[in-house]
This record gives C-alpha cells, sequence and structure tokens, in this order.
DNA sequence: GCTTTAAAAAGTAATCT
DNA sequence: AGATTACTTTGAAAAGC
C-alpha cells in the first residue's frame, strides 16, 4: 500500500512580493515584451515567464503576485527572472525583495474509490459542502492544519489554503485517519 | 423624535413589503413548477429564518427567495434540479446554486444529498411509462448507487440513465433524445451513466 | 462583492467533424 | 459517436471600483 502522503504533488503556488518602488505600469507595459496590461479590466499588469512557468501580476504600487510554479523554489526562480527584467527597464528593484508563499494546491490520491454520499453523512454534514449537482466533489474544511480539501469519487483528491507544503502532508494524514475511523475507507 | 419614529416607520413597511414580495414570487415560482402548498410554507419558513439570521444582506431578495424554495423542495421529498428552478426564476442557475449553498450551511439544514430515485415517478410520468419501468429503474439506482457508481455525479443524469436503460428493459424504449429532454441533460450524459449502470448490473446492452 | 492569474480534481455541456 | 474546448469548485494575494 502506498501512504497517500507519497502520492501529493503540489500543483500551483501563489506568492506575494513588492520590489519597493512605484511603478508606471503604462510605460512598463510599452518596454516589457509580451505584458499584458488591461487597467480598465484590471489594475494589475500580467507577466508570463516560460520557465518555470509561471505568470506575475505587477501593481502600481510596486508589489508583486506570482502563480502557476510548481514549487516554492520555482516562485524563487520565477520572481528573480521578474525582477531581472525590470532591473533592465532601468527600474530600481530592492536587493532581495521577501517572498512571502500566500497558498499552495496540491492534488493526491488515497488510492481507493470514495463513496461521497457515505462520507457526507459521516463526517457530518455540517462539516461537509456535497452538491454533485453543482460540482462533482466533496468540499472538506479542516481546522488544522486550516486547509480546503475536495475529495472526489475515484479517491484522488486536492487540498488548497495551505501555507507549507507540509500542510498537505498534515491534511492527508488527518483525511485517511478520519476516514479509516468512519470505516469509510476501503 | 417624530423624524426618528418615521423613518422606523418607513424601514418596518420597507421590510415588510421585501417580505410580502419574497413570500410572492416563492408563491409564483412554486404554481410555476406545480409543486404542493406544504413545499411553499417550508420555502417560507427557510425564507424567514435567513431574514431573520440577516442572509440577505448583499444578496437578492429574489435569489434567497429562489434557493429557499429549492430547499423546501428536496426536504420535502420532490426535488427539482436548479435547472428547473432557474426557468421559473429571473435569478441564473450559477446564483441560484451559490445562494442555496451558502444558506443551506448557514441556516444549518444539513441536506443530504439528492437521491436520484426522487425524480423517478415525476420523469416516468412525463415520459408515460409504466409503473413496471418505474420499479426496474429504482432497482438500476439502488443497486448500482451501493456499488459506488452515484458519486460525484449529477442526481438528474443518473436518474435519466436509469430510466432509459429501464424502458428499454421492460419493452417500452425512449429514446436518449426523449430522455434527456425531460430530465435536461444531455444525450452525451444519458450515454456515459447508462453504459457504467448496464457493467455493474451485469446487463448486456 | 467583482475584476485577473494559475493549477488540479471529475462531471457536464456546447460545438465540430 | 468521438474529440475539443470550456465551464463548474476550492484557496490566496494584489488595487480599484
Amino acid at each position: 500500500m502506498t501512504d497517500p502522503k507519497d502520492t501529493i504533488n503540489i500543483e500551483n503556488v501563489v506568492a506575494s512580493t513588492g520590489i519597493g518602488q512605484e511603478l508606471d505600469l503604462q510605460s512598463v507595459a510599452m518596454d516589457l515584451e509580451g505584458a499584458d496590461y488591461d487597467p480598465e479590466q484590471f489594475p494589475g499588469l500580467v507577466y508570463r515567464t516560460q520557465n518555470p512557468k509561471s505568470a506575475a501580476l505587477i501593481f502600481r504600487s510596486g508589489k508583486i503576485v506570482c502563480t502557476g510554479a510548481k514549487s516554492t523554489d520555482d516562485v524563487h526562480e520565477s520572481l528573480r527572472i521578474v525582477f531581472d527584467k525590470l532591473r533592465e527597464l532601468q527600474i530600481q528593484v530592492n536587493e532581495d525583495p521577501e517572498i512571502v508563499v500566500q497558498n499552495i494546491v496540491t492534488s493526491a490520491d488515497l488510492g481507493r474509490n470514495l463513496n461521497l454520499n457515505a462520507i457526507a453523512i459521516g463526517l457530518g454534514l455540517e462539516n461537509i459542502e456535497y452538491e454533485p449537482e453543482q460540482f462533482p466533489g466533496l468540499v472538506y474544511r479542516l481546522d488544522e492544519p486550516e486547509v480546503v480539501a475536495l475529495l472526489f469519487g475515484s479517491g484522488k483528491l486536492v487540498i488548497t489554503g495551505g501555507k507549507r507544503p507540509v500542510d498537505a502532508e498534515h491534511a492527508v494524514d488527518k483525511i485517511v485517519s478520519r476516514l479509516e475511523d468512519l470505516g469509510l475507507l476501503e | 423624535r417624530l423624524r426618528k419614529w418615521q423613518e422606523r416607520i418607513r424601514t418596518k413597511d420597507a421590510g415588510e413589503r421585501n417580505l410580502q414580495f419574497a413570500l410572492s414570487e416563492i408563491d409564483r415560482m412554486a404554481s410555476a413548477l406545480g409543486v404542493p402548498r406544504s413545499v411553499r410554507e417550508v420555502a417560507s419558513v427557510i425564507y424567514r429564518r435567513a431574514l431573520k439570521e440577516d442572509l440577505i444582506r448583499g444578496r437578492s431578495i429574489e435569489g434567497v427567495a429562489t434557493s429557499a424554495l429549492y430547499a423546501a423542495c428536496r426536504k420535502e421529498g420532490i426535488p427539482r434540479s436548479l435547472e428547473e428552478i432557474s426557468e421559473v426564476s429571473r435569478v441564473e442557475r450559477k446564483e441560484i446554486g451559490r445562494t442555496y449553498r451558502y444558506i443551506s450551511q448557514e441556516l444549518g439544514l444539513e441536506m443530504r444529498p439528492v437521491d436520484p430515485k426522487k425524480y423517478v415517478p415525476r420523469f416516468c410520468s412525463e415520459l408515460e411509462l409504466s409503473e413496471e419501468v418505474q420499479t426496474k429503474a429504482n432497482e438500476i439506482i439502488e443497486k448500482t448507487a451501493e456499488e459506488g457508481l452515484l458519486s460525484g455525479k449529477s442526481p438528474t443524469g443518473y436518474a435519466a440513465a436509469a430510466i432509459y436503460a429501464a424502458s428499454l428493459l421492460c419493452n417500452e424504449k425512449k429514446t436518449q433524445r426523449e430522455v434527456a429532454d425531460v430530465a435536461q441533460v444531455t444525450e452525451v450524459t444519458i450515454r456515459n451513466r447508462y453504459q457504467e449502470q448496464i457493467e455493474a448490473m451485469g446487463i448486456h446492452g
């Protein structure tokens, strides 16, 4: 039996940072190749990196959001690229700005099919949301770690809302033990 | 003094008018859906509770009224799909679904997932299918759901597939299109659910 | 509340061949 | 009847309406 923890895969990391400098997004949009900027639609400028693949939202305040990276290392690498691009445009960027991970999305596999109907009742209807007419996943909110898990009939799941990779591991452990206690795993 | 008093009257009247509007909307939609009076009463109670708990702030009265009716139909065991509900409401399906999940959570309605069998009598009668087909469809739903096939699947599509399969087994064939139309799902969904169900039942179609 | 970004899960749906 | 594309859900940040 594979430990479900070993099946955890980070799918997306969202992080925020700032260059400590105000920006004229209009001119950045002109000079930065591949930049998407439509202030009518959204106040941030979108800049995509290819390697690693990610999207950076750059704001007038100099604050930046990076999303789409597959690891915290990739987030740092992506943002390093963004910082260098801005420096090429003669923009002052702090030495190494603090990068804060805001959310990590992971997927995992419990290795067994799940009876979501039984799980909904077993975990307590007040603690879950399961509306298969609207979405096939069962939404389970954990208190510790404070994350949200989406459980599917296939036994696969998505965990989001955590800030550290270990949050997903703890969440999987808790979910597995709760389902085992209820006799709903297997 | 007098001003405050008048303002209170005005607010009270406005609140009263809003409640009347919501209740008349519930009545109008319930009539259009042809659900019994008991369901309208349950919907009214849910709406009043939502009002009392201040859940309407930031949401439309129509949206909460529609969601209350959707919840009431389910509670009373005669569910209408979000698709059907949205046809008699001016609120779109997505918003009804969101609002329903919100009030359901906040009011602690503890709603159980919809049992596809609950759709069988109504869909079958619209298709003019016999009691025998209904019984067979229920059997298919019961057995395949026990095997875990229901997880994550929409109740209407699941019921539609079982009814389609039962109509074939009982020599009262309805086409996938006919069943899809009354259940408001696509033929593709019926086909997919049907294949899984007959396989699980050990039937060869 | 909304707007935008990215990614996974699985179901449903629209559209085209 | 496939195949494709796209939309549903979860989470978080950013600035502005």
